[in-house]
DNA sequence: TGAATTTCTTGTCTTATGGCAAGTAGATTG
DNA sequence: CAATCTACTTGCCATAAGACAAGAAATTCA
């Protein structure tokens, strides 16, 4: 099963459509650090993650670099304000291993949209996928400890916590890598 | 002005759609207290605030309730989930205090949704613009003090911090009553 | 392979915020 | 008007996480 049909699975979309939405994808590899989009330029594209893991990061105010999301397989790596509104990105998005990807450009995504009922259904349940699960995050954020914080990314993610090096972790759950590191310590104390 | 003015602003939509769309709401009032969804209950259609502030909120696993937004003037009280998914929310909103409101319902929407292109467009501006706020307060919540958090908050939205109690200010900013009451003290202190 | 770089850990001290409890002031209601 | 409530403040002490710095371990690269 690859990525794309993971990822375009709706029940509006036909096995005809699927083809169709399919084919106006190529293949992408990026090597370990490559930059699929970086802040400034405008996303004349998305991603879907067939093997690897992605992360996206802004600087604040100290300079600091803060991992906002991973994107790994069967995922979408996307500036989705970039993309659709044509402005710079304010985001890197940089890939943590080596990757191989789909990637569609706007134009003929947005010929597909116009032309393929059910993508238009598809986008708008993407998108509120996406709202919903960044708002579960900000909850998280305020009602739960950098440690209920850790160990549920790792149950489930597992796969970002074997991937990503600790300080990316850290800077994603809100704390230092110190502090994350000795989080670690304990949880392992426990068990 | 009126809100829906404001609100459905959009390059494609003509006036001509505008007053369709604007037949299509109806308007409804909420006094102080009353809910507009309450958790467990499927949203069947979306507000337009011309007046008043609503506060969204959930529990958390310790019962704590946690506010996960507010809306006033000129914006959208939703549940996009609830609402286009058909499932039950798992938030509460509220009114902090009488509200004027334009509601449509799902039907509705739908029908000018796939009548009017331009409203296809607006919807997915208008979700794509959630999506960047929301990801903004993420980053926020991270990077930011309370008490930047809080003046922030205060700049942007005073409307917001003159309407509701102290109490689920603080649970938006992610701390407690006690701690936004000192944080408040110390920067009347400053000034 | 060896040097350089990055990643991770650990120690010490500081600080922001929380938990709990008491108390005041203002609003609401019978 | 008195009796409740609710909103807010304040004090005391506990704790999670940060700042900074040193060093160990792992990885990268020339």
């Amino acid at each position: 099963m690859s990525a794309l049909q993971t990822i375009y699975r709706h029940p509006l979309l036909t096995a005809e459509e699927l083809e169709i939405i399919f084919k106006a994808h190529r293949k992408i590899t990026f090597n370990k650090g490559d930059f699929l989009l970086k802040k400034e330029q405008v996303a004349d594209g998305y991603f879907c993650v067939e093997k690897g893991l992605i992360r996206s990061y802004v600087y604040d105010f100290n300079g600091n670099d803060i991992t906002t999301g991973f994107i790994g397989k069967n995922e979408i790596a996307i500036d989705v304000i970039s993309l659709f509104h044509r402005i710079p990105s304010v985001e890197y998005f940089q890939a943590l291993t080596d990757c191989e990807c789909y990637v569609i450009d706007l134009e003929s995504f947005q010929r597909l949209y116009h032309s393929i009922i059910g993508l238009n259904e598809w986008g708008r349940a993407w998108m509120s996928e996406s709202l919903f699960e960044l708002k579960q995050r900000t909850i998280s954020m305020i009602t739960d400890s950098a440690t209920e914080r850790y160990e549920r990314l790792q149950s489930r993610h597992p796969h970002i916590v074997q991937q990503s090096p600790l300080k990316f972790i850290a800077s994603y759950l809100g704390i230092t890598d110190t502090s994350l590191s000795r989080i670690r310590k304990e949880l392992v104390k426990e068990n």
